[in-house]
DNA sequence: ATAATCAAGATTGTATACAATAATACAATT
DNA sequence: AATTGTATTATTGTATACAATCTTGATTAT
């Protein structure tokens, strides 16, 4: 649970050197470039990015209580894996709660929300026909992103986010194939179904979406890369 | 999301100063001790509980993370404030999980589990019939983490105790009232459901289980306690 | 009297020194 | 040869010293 305010937190990450470390890493772990079981020494992690021991320190901590790394006391700090199992699960609850926030969403999305997604899909076709893959990737975020702030609760809108992020290395490869195109139109069915203050629809197409995320990448052979399935 | 491993945290937080500060902080604040707002100094936190600053500041970190508390660089540590509509989020992110966890443990619960709950409740309806409120509120608890743990889903395990955890204050109130009878007769009943897999039962019972548990609150005006309700 | 400025103190941010613990290598013993 | 004990080294845990930043209040100019 981070539910901080995310305004002060950027000024953090932006301006402090453990706000640096911790982003790096983080984005080192999630994409890839940490392996798993990777053991992080504080010094040598220090000396890479030019800054002493203890905002390298502040940093553990933090990526401890986010289940990116484990610290073994007086051991060491250690890339924590993710299961295949775990992806599933992830995507699961993902699923559920973003049905949750689709249906709060037809009470509570703003008409500048509306349109921001409407410009949103609009582009992902454009970008699709194209094959333009980074910007798809882009839209994509950026579409949940929407979506998870028009429901109107801080505290789903973050749960969503973490869950978005954490899964965004996975998400990057599953957008690389023939679904930006399908994701685009489902993203489309969505935004309707919120126009017409639709709850029940909204809901259930925000849930399909992601379980045929899930699928999709199950599909494609992707998620083993994440550790072993089981 | 903090998914880390649950034993080797233990061992942290018993062993190491960082971990008996985090504890600590984190048991004034869920107990209303420290107020919203209320600014945590570092000298004066590390000099009551006989630490220097190094501890405190891993613990404020973690605390940040988990959204306790709030940092804003060069300034200070605040406690964060939980509104109530944070705690009707909650409530509603929860009954929704609860569900789906309820759903998942007709297929997962072990025997053992199974056991402990109808133990569980049994001793529910003594202590409920004494008034034992210390007991029921223990009971509550645990009913609920065997529940998670047999979902067979690590990540919606520690998500459900995490949020568990977060209203724990809450609760503990709340199950002083009358609630506890009704309560322990849901338990029964979501018991029963998982028992006999009927999947749909279970879920929508321990949906209504957290929805009844939140209306019990607002009806006893116990929630306007921490913080504006909106 | 009010507002602006600046200096002193307090507080956080970072680096480093020291202590405690664990890992490693090697020798001694069986 | 395998195993245990021990000394050495490396690494983390904690405390403290120093730097940067913010707060506060007095002083001065308007």
């Amino acid at each position: 649970m981070s539910e901080n305010n995310d305004v002060k937190k950027e000024v953090t990450d932006k301006y402090s050197l453990r706000g640096r470390v911790y982003n790096r890493l983080r984005e080192d772990i999630l994409s890839g470039k940490l392996k798993e079981n990777e053991e992080l020494r504080e010094i040598s992690i220090g000396e890479e990015l030019g800054v002493s021991r203890t905002p390298v320190r502040e940093a553990f901590r933090q990526l401890e209580l986010e289940g990116l790394i484990t610290i073994i006391p007086n051991k060491g700090a250690f890339v924590t894996g993710i299961t295949g199992k775990d992806v599933k699960d992830i995507y699961m609850i993902r699923s559920h709660l973003e049905g949750l926030c689709a249906r709060l969403a037809c009470d509570h999305i703003t008409d500048e929300q509306l349109e921001e997604m409407e410009e949103n899909i609009y582009l992902g076709e454009f970008h699709a026909s194209k094959g333009h893959m980074d910007q798809m990737a882009e839209l994509d975020n950026r579409f949940h992103d929407i979506l998870y702030e028009a429901c109107d609760s801080k505290m789903l809108e973050n749960l969503l986010k973490d869950y978005h992020q954490y899964v965004l290395r996975i998400r990057k490869k599953t957008l690389s194939t023939s679904r930006g195109t399908v994701s685009n139109e489902e993203h489309r069915a969505i935004m309707e179904a919120i126009k017409a203050h639709d709850h029940k629809q909204a809901e259930k197409l925000a849930n399909k979406h992601i379980n045929n995320a899930y699928q999709n990448m199950v599909d494609n052979g992707l998620y083993n890369l994440y550790g072993n399935p089981e």
